[in-house]
DNA sequence: ATCATGACCTGTTAGC
DNA sequence: TGCTAACAGGTCATGA
């Protein structure tokens, strides 16, 4: 599920549960996620009261009282849910019928965070491709996975200059060029069908043949796109059963997104290739 | 360096 | 109905 709508999705829901709330234990039922849990992990996190979380990239940061951070990636299916004494609660964009899961040892539940109260917190992530470390806060920006990380697409570091200088130069495909973290943290492959689809652009474009006129438009396209996604909550393209109040609705507005074949508003049919071994959406009849 | 591909995993769906 | 192949929001390691 998660690009950058989703992830701060989650991490919104998250929020009332842990802003201020001690762990008090972790169980981690498997060895690591996409890479091996940190030596101690569990141990680690332990006692640590949350201190407040926050968003960089598609990543969730948890800043613990013990001066380390609680680094979370989704990866394509991870997800969050929450076990309260009084029953399931949903988190943001997702939600899950009650009397599911309730014992929080499901084949995909990996860890579960229990909190001063009762309260627990499941991860679940069927192909766990998702990922979670520890380190320092003051050492957060140089962690690995982080450090090169470029510009928060709804930050004011991004900027037609910005893109215009990033982009000289490069023959790689506009496509590859924004799904590329180090330059834009956060897009993922629907919002970037659905912002050059918006921006007439076509994904096959040379990143570096778009003038800055242009470039402004893209830029004002990103921001609305991903803004008017978190205001829906993001987008589910899973059926959830129970959807008993506003999960994720973002994928009702899909321009292009998995809609090969159907007509575009100018009149085009849309029309899905490959590029990076990952399928684009777009309309060539508007997208230049 | 840049760019494209395969790998990592499991679940769901389309097609025969 | 049942089997198989293709495909899925992610990133990273590789080899050209």
């Amino acid at each position: 599920m998660p690009e950058l709508p989703e992830v701060e999705t989650v991490k919104r829901g998250l929020e009332p549960v842990l802003t201020g709330a001690k762990i008090t234990r972790v169980d981690v039922r498997r060895a690591g996620l996409r890479f091996p849990f940190p030596e101690g992990f569990a141990q680690a996190l332990s006692g640590a009261r949350v201190k407040g979380l926050s968003r960089r990239a598609k990543y969730i940061l948890g800043d613990l009282d013990t001066g380390f951070s609680l680094i979370v990636h989704l990866g394509m299916t991870g997800r969050f849910t929450t076990l309260t004494p009084q029953g399931l609660q949903n988190l943001g964009e997702f939600y899950f019928e009650t009397g599911s899961n309730e014992s929080a040892d499901g084949p995909h539940d990996h860890v579960v965070f229990h909190l001063e109260g009762g309260t627990r917190l499941v991860y679940s992530d069927p192909r766990r491709f998702g990922m979670m470390d520890l380190v320092e806060t003051a050492r957060l920006d140089q962690h690995k996975l982080l450090r090169d990380l470029g510009v928060e697409p709804l930050g004011n570091a991004l900027s037609a200059d910005y893109l215009a200088a990033k982009f000289k130069g490069k023959a790689a495909p506009l496509k590859a060029s924004l799904l590329d973290q180090r330059i834009i943290a956060g897009l993922g492959n629907i919002y970037v069908c659905e912002v050059l689809h918006r921006s007439k652009l076509s994904p096959k474009r040379m990143a570096g043949s778009v003038k800055t006129d242009k470039l402004e438009e893209l830029v004002r396209h990103i921001r609305d796109i991903l803004n008017e996604a978190i205001l829906a909550g993001g987008s589910t393209l899973q059926d959830f059963q129970h959807t008993d109040g506003g999960q994720g609705s973002y994928q009702q507005r899909f321009a292009v997104y998995d809609r090969e074949g159907e007509p575009c508003t100018c009149g085009g049919t849309i029309k899905r290739i490959v590029q990076s071994g990952r399928s684009s959406f777009y309309c060539p009849k508007c997208q230049k």
